[in-house]
RNA sequence: GCUGGUGUGGUGGAAUGGGAUACACGCUCGCCUUAAGAGCGAGUGCCCAAAAGGCAUAAGGGUUCGACUCCCUUCACCAGCACCA
């Protein structure tokens, strides 16, 4: 027998499964589409590493599954090329990220194919090139046509480091996204879309998809949504969420940034508006003291009719609410603090403990509104009721170079004017200089053979924008472009998608909840109502993958802890790596790499290797217990593939490869159970399979007598295919799972004794295993002394006696 | 602070109301081998020389004939949000 070398069958398989366009679906006739997607990745030159790897293994297993189920499966994949992550790096090693593009891609579509998912080969994106940005400038054409672009200045995060603008999801915790360093904030003139509209569908469709929780609850709590109401203090209008407290209000409290401040002669205030605007966005939300300065001014409280003083502190927001809050000392937290620190009254309005109270309550010292609940208070006092929502305007445009330049063209004479559809692409041009300029503009603004142009409209003198957009972009619409590569008049072909989406899985990272999930949805809803696509959600389920660590970090070049598989693959192959990986605990859960176990899955896949010499040259009747075994793994394989549940599917496995290899020693193992083993290990182990199962299929069978295998036996003859992986799956029989014989266990007071064996008979018969029960030695050692007061029957699991001391 | 999650052998993990520790890694012993490796076989939660038995799923309490699983309290860690009025 050869010796089992995944290196000798590994690039040969998927080379034939290439050639012969296995899995390329025929987009058009498909009868059973499904889109199975993974997130296309970042691509970098270091190479895809193990952490890539892992998530795109476990979207393959379940894809390969789904095709086995007799679905057409289009399993697509792409780079994700342009935008800071991309241009950093080419930076970093002093090359143009153009040149770099070419290599990283190379590089990353030959380690994709060694690691052996069945990709649509045919079908690549990569938004980085021409063919795909025109596409992402004409998808900004349209929201800029449906009044949902727009630009204006403001007030955003600057990031030092990167040189650009961010959007408000791509700061965390006041630090830049991708280099980590503070964002400080800048008022500059920038593109936006207005992704606000949409925050009520946004988080009311969030109902209806098959999310996991974790992603929902993310989305739900940046979404942010909170009911109250607006009320005039006088001429500040004030928003709050708990109108019932109003009459606590013994101050006001408006932003630096607030119109009003405008109005202020008071040089203290000119000094503290100053000095609060240069903060950081990090600094004032990290200070946890409160500053403010008293405005000098005041205002009516509309309900107490009492006039209250207004200060300005940057402890209020100015992107939140009317950017003016009623300070209620006594049952907010924060104006406690402003309160106590200025010496500004305190005045208690819902019954409760210790001050601040926040909780609700009855209503004191309130007018005519005392004595109520907080909740009926709000429905009684005056006010205009209002909704606000924490999610912000996307903004996107960005100022560096590697990226779609935005579509806009500006003219003295006609203003703002979009690049007309049949000028796509606004192409990037090569450029030596493209580091970020610092200047708030992209190094495009200094090359003049770009941004001078004719405006569209009036053939006068016109100036491009130079900006480009945000990588986000790129990624919220390319699902739409996998089915559609062929068309180069269309971003997306009508027929295509309506076969294709939306996507029937999707698997991805987690730390994606807020961006690139929402931004997608936005995009997706924005398009449906364009009349473009006819559905709103693009992701029917989506399923959020763990990270693979390594030494408790995740996997990146600067830790210097990057596993890369090529060397795992040329010496265990990609089979082993990917049983392995999957092997390591759920796929939800990620895990933390050690090569220990590498050896184990190896050793499976031997022995699944080096049984096929052992198998029975007789046609066998398989008994029994053969025949329970062998319908309980395809039972547990099933489920856990479809329950993402990779680990336990592989355990099962195992554990019949340990009963077969028992029953090989006496040349008792049949074709057909091998047959169906690697039918069931050809999703995880895909090559492997295939290389066995040419060899087995290829003798001469002899048709089992036994007639259990009936539904897999009649879908092997359809199939057309040479390759396993075109075969059907195998079906279990629902009465080939019980047992003879089963063992129920005696509990005595909780404890299991002894357990008898029944026959399968009995097993629901309570009279009759009882008395086998009591019969037990043990459990009558137990049971001596005491009397029984009650006894508990779970038919073909357990009969539990409960006593009482005599 | 708020929201959600997690906590099980030496290690990764299994079991979601019914025999805790499946499956694997590691380790120990044995067989095979000139030797190494591989392979094969046995053992492996803790206490006890062993048997019998007892004790164990972060800690404590509760519900139940029966709890890793459900409920309450506490602790630890992880993730997201966070001066959002």
């Amino acid at each position: 027998m050869k010796k089992y070398i995944p290196i000798q069958i590994e690039p040969k398989w998927q080379e034939k499964w290439r050639e012969d366009k296995l899995f390329s679906p025929d987009m058009d006739k498909a009868s059973k589409p499904f889109y199975n997607l993974m997130m296309f990745p970042y691509p970098s030159a270091e190479g895809l590493h193990v952490g890539n790897m892992y998530p795109f293994s476990g979207s393959d297993i379940y894809g390969r599954y789904k095709r086995m189920r007799g679905f057409d499966v289009f399993e697509p994949i792409g780079l994700d090329g342009f935008g800071i992550h991309s241009e950093n790096y080419a930076l970093n090693i002093g090359k143009h990220p153009m040149d770099l593009s070419k290599v990283t891609e190379k590089r990353f579509y030959e380690q994709l194919m060694m690691i052996g998912d069945a990709y649509d080969w045919s079908r690549t994106v990569e938004t980085y090139k021409p063919n795909y940005y025109k596409w992402t400038q004409w998808l900004f054409l349209q929201m800029y046509k449906k009044g949902l672009a727009y630009r204006k200045k403001a007030n955003v995060n600057w990031c030092p480091e990167d040189k650009t603008v961010l959007a408000d999801e791509q700061v965390i915790d006041g630090l830049c996204e991708r280099c980590g360093s503070k964002v400080e904030l800048r008022e500059l003139e920038q593109w936006f879309f207005k992704i606000t509209d949409y925050a009520e569908r946004l988080l009311k469709n969030l109902e209806v998809i098959d999310w996991s929780q974790k992603v929902k609850i993310a989305q739900r709590n940046w979404i942010g949504k909170s009911e109250g109401a607006t009320v005039k203090f006088g001429e500040l209008e004030v928003f709050t969420t708990r109108l019932d407290t109003i009459f606590g209000a013994t101050f006001v409290v408006i932003s630096p940034e607030h119109q009003f401040v405008a109005k202020l002669k008071s040089e203290e205030v000119k000094e503290y508006v100053r000095k609060a605007k240069k903060k950081s966005e990090l600094e004032r939300k990290e200070t946890k003291d409160k500053t403010g300065v008293f405005s000098g001014e005041y205002v009516k409280n509309p309900l107490t009719l009492e006039d209250v003083p207004v200060w300005v502190a940057d402890y209020v927001l100015t992107g939140y609410g009317t950017g003016a809050v009623m300070g209620v000392p006594a049952h907010d937290k924060r104006d406690f603090e402003f309160a106590n620190k200025f010496n500004l009254p305190i005045k208690k309005v819902v019954e409760g403990d210790n001050l601040p109270y926040e909780g609700e309550g009855i209503l004191v010292d309130s007018g005519q509104y005392t004595g109520m609940t907080s909740a009926k208070a709000r429905q009684e006092i005056p006010g205009k009721k209002q909704i606000q929502y924490h999610l912000r305007d996307w903004l996107i445009s960005r100022q560096r170079y590697w990226g779609p330049p935005i579509p806009i063209i500006y003219c003295d004479k006609c203003g703002t004017v979009p690049v007309p559809e049949k000028d796509l692409p606004v192409e990037l041009p090569y450029i030596k200089d493209f580091r970020p300029t610092g200047t708030g503009q992209s190094p495009l603004a200094s090359v003049p053979e770009f941004y001078n142009v004719k405006c569209p409209k009036c053939d006068g003198e016109g100036k491009r924008e130079t900006d480009v957009s945000d990588t986000f972009l790129d990624s919220a619409w390319y699902f739409l472009r996998y089915p559609s590569t062929e068309f180069a008049d269309q971003s997306f072909d009508k027929q295509r998608t309506k076969k294709w989406l939306p996507v029937d899985m999707y698997i991805g990272g987690a730390e994606h909840s807020v961006l690139h999930l929402l931004y997608a949805r936005f995009v997706t809803m924005v398009l449906n109502d364009l009349d473009l696509i006819d559905f709103e959600e693009p992701f029917k389920t989506f399923f959020a993958h763990g990270l693979i660590i390594k030494d408790g970090a995740k996997m990146s070049k600067s830790k210097g802890n990057v596993i890369n598989p090529d060397k795992y693959i040329k010496e265990y192959g990609a089979d082993t790596l990917r049983v392995y990986l999957m092997f390591m605990g759920p796929l939800s859960e990620g895990g933390d790499f050690r090569d220990g176990g590498m050896n184990g899955v190896y050793r499976f896949l031997q022995r699944v290797w080096g049984l096929q010499e052992k198998l029975s040259a007789i046609s066998l009747q398989l008994s029994d217990q053969d025949l329970r075994i062998m319908h309980k793994t395809i039972k547990k394989v099933t489920e856990d593939i479809e329950a993402i549940k990779f680990n336990t599917a592989i355990a099962a496995l195992m554990e019949w490869l340990n009963y077969l290899s028992r029953k090989s020693q006496e040349s008792r193992v049949t074709r057909q159970e091998y047959k169906t083993f690697l039918l069931l290990l050809a999703p995880f182990a895909p090559h492997v399979a295939e290389e066995l199962w040419q060899i087995v299929k290829s003798s001469v069978v002899s048709r089992q007598s036994s007639d259990s295998l009936k539904a897999d036996s009649k879908a092997s003859l359809k199939t057309d295919s040479w390759s396993i992986h075109k075969h059907s799956w195998p079906q279990f029989d629902k009465n080939q799972l019980e047992e003879e014989e089963v063992a129920i266990a005696i509990q005595i007071d909780g404890k299991v004794r002894d357990v008898v064996l029944t026959q399968k008979d009995i097993i629901s018969n309570k009279e009759v295993v009882e008395k086998m029960a009591r019969e037990s030695a043990k459990a009558q050692k137990f049971l001596a002394g005491k009397s029984v007061k009650k006894v508990v029957f779970i038919p073909g699991k357990i009969i539990s006696f409960v006593t009482s001391a005599d």
